[in-house]
RNA sequence: GCGCCCAUAGCUCAGUAGGAUAGAGCGGCGGAUUCCUAAUCCGCAGGCCACAGGUUCAAAUCCUGUUGGGCGCACCA
């Protein structure tokens, strides 16, 4: 509906000084309380380059809008446009979302590929909440990205083939050995949980000794073992939190695909790279990095820098014209030499978006949990889940824009359960379904939107029920472009406090205006579906 | 030291790409239920938007500096 009054307000605007260049300044919110429906503020901007009052140009502009949308049209504290809708907007509008459902939503497809890389936590470990907190990001972006036409891929990137893994697997060694009878040393700084030992057990209760040959472990089997019986878990932890991935990449795929030697070659031939100490170094500087960085090792071993490279080459190459990377803010210092990477090897600029998700930290009975893989002491998702729930979990994690750190009170999230948001949510969804199937049965037929009357719809709660669903459009579009997914929950608390605002206040069965009514709950419904299923909260009938 | 993120009500946080009187939840106080789900609604109290300057008709929002908290600055991933 904005847009649609952007662009009267554009045509007023031509046909009143002639001219179109003006044409971005024009912005319509929603007005404030009891002024009208929407609102712009054009005029203020308009005032120097027209050499005229806002007033003026407020009166002059207002003259020349002529739509059967606008009922009124007012001017208000020197300069604002006041609109207030006529039936006619409200008809066609909400005649739409009844008739296309969540289809009026959808844009058409842009035949656009696009990846959201998402969690890629290392299968050395279980996820912990970090990770939950990156993993409901790139769930609902891609949901949104999906509404708004893009043709997008969730994709893991699953880092198997580094040093981590090797320590991973010498972690396990140290109980294998031990179950087999022989002397181990547990390895420095080797990873620590309980789920190594279990990994273990579990290896030799399936194999018993077979990983050993005359005393000495078999690291690449055992290595395999424990990163597939980590992969199981983290997708099992995912599936219970709502999270499911199109594509599972490997880091060691892009070895033996020859991938990371075909990078190399790349750079050689782009003439930024230079030897140093016997390393190959990418003359990142060139490209705002604060310093060159090392693909080749002295050692000959490619660093990961090079890989992720190698990795990215390899989207561009499956034909993602966009990809967004969510990482965990410990990777912040990446981001730079990636786009570096990213324009020597001769990619678009714009290729790659990166969206940086601050810590989570848990409180619990006051105090921080601290967590980490290598101590072992941390709280896994799957342990966050059980104690508050799926629908809880996500909505709690989606409900702050990602640069912001998050506190996460276990002891609160416990006790008030039942106070968090989602339920008010859900509750409101079963609420407003409770009356359309109230009605069914009462024998009340919906007569469909040509017999309603909106302009019978005056309350002051109808009114912003009622304006609020026409907004929730360019709401989704503006969330979607500016990946901003946090304002999702807000976006249907708004929409329950207006609609429970309205319950409380109103009757719709056996009220005058009750076709008018039953219109206004039937395309709440719709829209509240929609954007509880882009959160990927579950939508229950009845609590 | 350098770079980036954050600072808004007692607490947890929003603030729609500079716009009208800065909002919500929780907590506190006071109300509402013969009626479609009270897991609800209405009202009151609570603010130097960290601090100091600047830009603008207009700043919580943009710029500069200061303070406090966090993250990053590897031939780790």
């Amino acid at each position: 509906m904005i847009k649609k009054l952007e662009k009267i307000i554009n045509e007023a605007i031509i046909k009143t000084y002639g001219r179109d260049t003006l044409r971005e300044q024009v912005e319509i919110t929603p007005a404030p309380e009891g002024m009208g429906d929407f609102a712009t503020s054009f005029p203020f901007k308009f005032a120097k380059i027209l050499h005229k009052s806002p007033q003026k140009i407020a009166e002059e502009v207002s003259e020349n809008v002529k739509s059967e949308l606008i009922k009124e049209i007012s001017i208000a504290k020197g300069g604002y446009i006041n609109f207030t809708l006529s039936d006619i907007a409200y008809k066609e509008y909400i005649g739409e979302i009844e008739s296309k459902k969540d289809e009026f939503f959808r844009e058409k497809p842009k035949g656009i590929k696009v990846q959201v890389e998402f969690v890629s936590a290392n299968p050395t470990g279980p996820l912990h909440v970090g990770n939950g907190r990156g993993g409901i990001i790139g769930d609902v972006l891609a949901n949104l990205l999906k509404l708004q036409g893009f043709d997008v891929k969730k994709e893991y990137y699953v880092n198997d083939a580094g040093s981590k893994m090797d320590l991973f697997a010498d972690s396990i060694t140290y109980y294998y050995l031990k179950l087999c009878g022989y002397e181990a040393k547990f390895p420095e700084e080797g990873y620590k949980g309980e789920y190594i030992k279990e990994i273990a057990e579990d290896l030799y209760f399936k194999f018993k000794d077979r990983y050993i040959k005359d005393g000495k472990p078999d690291r690449e089997a055992i290595k395999d073992f424990g990163k597939d019986y980590m992969i199981w878990q983290i997708k099992k932890s995912l599936a219970k939190f709502g999270v499911f991935f199109d594509i599972w990449f490997y880091e060691s795929s892009l070895y033996k695909s020859g991938e990371v030697e075909e990078t190399i070659k790349i750079f050689k031939e782009s003439g930024y790279t230079y030897e140093k100490d016997g390393a190959l170094w990418f003359k990142s500087t060139l490209f705002g990095d604060d310093k060159d960085r090392v693909l080749v090792r002295s050692s000959g071993e490619p660093t990961y820098t090079l890989v992720d490279a190698a990795y990215h080459k390899n989207k561009w190459n499956r034909g993602f014209k966009k990809v967004i990377d969510i990482w965990g803010a410990d990777h912040f210092g990446h981001i730079i030499p990636m786009k570096a990477l990213i324009l020597g090897m001769g990619l678009p600029k714009d290729f790659l978006d990166v969206i940086i998700y601050q810590i989570v930290h848990l409180y619990e009975n006051g105090k921080e949990v601290m967590m980490s893989k290598h101590t072992g002491n941390f709280i896994t998702l799957d342990e966050l889940i059980d104690e508050v729930g799926k629908d809880a979990a996500r909505f709690f994690f989606l409900l702050k824009s990602a640069d912001t750190h998050l506190n996460f009170d276990l002891t609160l999230a416990k006790k008030e359960s039942m106070d968090n948001p989602v339920f008010y949510v859900q509750y409101t969804y079963a609420r407003l379904l409770n009356i359309l199937k109230k009605a069914g049965e009462a024998g009340k037929k919906y007569k469909g939107i040509e017999q309603t009357d909106f302009s019978l719809l005056t309350e002051r709660e109808e009114r912003n029920l009622l304006n609020a669903i026409l907004s929730v459009k360019d709401n989704l579009k503006s969330i979607a472009k500016t990946y901003a997914v946090n304002k999702l929950p807000f976006l249907s608390i708004d929409l329950c406090k207006k609609a429970n605002a309205f319950y409380q206040k109103h009757k719709v069965i056996g009220s005058e205006n009750e076709q008018e009514r039953l219109s206004l709950i039937n395309a709440t419904v719709i829209v509240l579906s929609l954007i509880m299923d882009l959160m990927g909260i579950e939508k229950k009938e009845r609590m």
